[in-house]
Parts: C-alpha cells; sequence; structure tokens
DNA sequence: GGAATTTAATAAGTATACATATTAATCTTG
DNA sequence: CAAGATTAATATGTATACTTATTAAATTCC
C-alpha cells in the first residue's frame, strides 16, 4: 500500500479541527442569539470603533471585503447595524451598531466569554495561557511576512 | 464607549486566524494541483484505507456526511476516486482512489510536506511540537467529552 | 417475522471564506 | 489639470461546514 502522509498529527489538520471544535461551542453557548462568532466580531469591534468602515473593520476581524459586506449585510437585516456613506469620501460606507445592536452585544458577551474559556477547557490554566502565546507567535509571524 | 470584548487574544479568535493561515499557505503550495486540504485529507485516508465507505472515510478526516458526499463528488469528478455501491450493504458507497488519483495524491504529499512546514515555520521545533501536542490534547478533551 | 428504530447517503438551506471582475470614486503624477 | 493608478464596495463563482429533512436499506426486538 502506498505510505499515506500523517495527517492527523500535521498542524494544519489539527489546527482545522480545533477551528470547527470553536465554532460548534461558540454556537452552542450562543444558542437563542442568533449570531456567528464572525458576527460577533463585527459587533464587537463596532463597539470599540464606532463608524468604522469595512476595510478598517475587516482588517480589525480579518477577514477579506468580499465575505466582509456579506456579512454585514445580515448584520444589517437584523438591525444591529447601520450603514451610511462617508460625504468624505463616497466610495465608502461607515458602519455603526444600532441601539438594538448594542444592546444585543452587551447581552451576547456573558456567552462570549463562557463560550471562549470551554474552548480551552480541556487545558490547565498554564496550558491555556502557552496555547494563546504559541498560536498569536505563529499567526503574527505570518501576518509579518505578508 | 461600551466595553468591548477583547477578541483579538481570545483562543476562538486566534484558532480562526490560524486556520486561514494553514488553508492559504496550503493553497500556495499546492498550486498546479488543484486540490484542497480537505480534498487531500479524503486522497490521503483513501491510501491508508481503500474501499472504505463515506461514514468511516468521514470520521477518520473530521467532516459530517453531507460534506463529505459533496468534496467526495468534486473527487469523482475529477477522476481522483472511485465510488461503489456495497453489495452486502445496499446502503453503503465504498471508495477507491483510481490509478490517476494514487498518483496525484503521491505527487502533492511533497507539496504538502512543505506547507505543514511552512505552517509553524514561525515557531521553533520546540514550540512546534508544544503547539502540537496542547492543540491535540484540545481537539481529543473535547472529542472525548462527545 | 414484522414494526419500530437506526443508519448511509443525498438534498436543501444558511453562513463563512477567498479569488476575480466590475464599478465608482479618489489620488498620484507628469 | 488630466491620464493612469489605486481604493472601497459589490457581484459572481467555487469550496467548505453544519442543520434539518428525506429516502432507502439494515437491524433490533417484541
Amino acid at each position: 500500500m502506498a505510505k499515506s502522509f500523517d495527517f492527523q498529527h500535521a498542524p494544519g489538520h489539527l489546527i482545522r479541527r480545533a477551528h470547527q471544535k470553536a465554532v460548534a461551542i461558540f454556537m452552542e453557548e450562543t444558542t437563542g442569539y442568533d449570531v456567528t462568532p464572525v458576527q460577533f466580531a463585527i459587533l464587537n469591534a463596532l463597539m470599540a470603533e464606532p463608524g468604522a468602515d469595512q476595510v478598517t473593520l475587516a482588517s480589525r476581524v480579518a477577514f477579506d471585503a468580499a465575505t466582509s459586506g456579506s456579512v454585514i449585510g445580515r448584520l444589517e437585516a437584523k438591525g444591529w447595524v447601520r450603514r451610511q456613506a462617508d460625504a468624505a469620501d463616497k466610495r465608502r460606507k461607515l458602519l455603526w451598531l444600532t441601539p438594538a445592536g448594542a444592546e444585543a452585544a452587551l447581552q451576547m458577551k456573558r456567552a462570549v466569554v463562557r463560550a471562549q474559556n470551554r474552548i480551552t477547557s480541556p487545558l490547565s490554566d498554564a496550558e491555556q495561557a502557552h496555547l494563546a502565546a504559541l498560536l498569536h507567535k505563529l499567526v503574527d509571524g505570518h501576518e509579518r511576512s505578508a
């Protein structure tokens, strides 16, 4: 039989599986809020930076403009985000949380914190810190070289 | 301003970004083969376990049956995988690599190894081992509790 | 041994994710 | 200041990923 690659221990595969778990746990903990990890990330970023345009927001949350547009469209449809053309630069659309969006984000926060804790719950406190540091170094390293 | 959650350092967000990088690097290294990480994972699993059915395969590669079906459909369309109904259990469809599929998988393997190395390249050897161990423990922990 | 349950696969619907192309607006530069 | 380049957003197309529902086949168990 042809020798197969040891995919089970390949970092790419482990990261993919961890991502699956993380999303699943997030969705479990936020059941009832009708929100996804990426949608919460946007709400959260807009809380910190109201009036940001989509490109700025996309860089904060780490996704491309094409995806960003459709996700924000869904948030707008839910009445959580308001989009308004920038008078100074008509290409841009600036984004704000609506009062309902701000309210929803605040209520979700507790569930999100719970989800983040559950994601790393199989690890000890020291291991959790270590994992975060390693992932940060990995992502940052690639970010810089790009 | 309402206090926003520190998403940048949340494990879920870091895992998501790492996943983005991992996929991007995989696609770069395998340019020309017209293959995705998940597609390679299937080819690779079939190399180790020829004649597996879709459920078995899905558990090896960690995805659900619905996704599995469409991915395998694409591999079949490329002529890399052959699907055949099991005579003993007509619900099942057994899967084999075609000669072309086996050939393609072998050729890809070098690029995949390169991709895996590049994914963790910002880390030292010790850190790479540590990250793999932590991710494995995390995923395994959730797997068991499920 | 037949009804109820379980299982394998598919189908349909929603949501990322990215590449590429297009359009409109702004900036740069000669 | 006008031509060319760049930028913001949208549109399109492909590929995961998961949920729920459906269909067909096998198993369980009364």
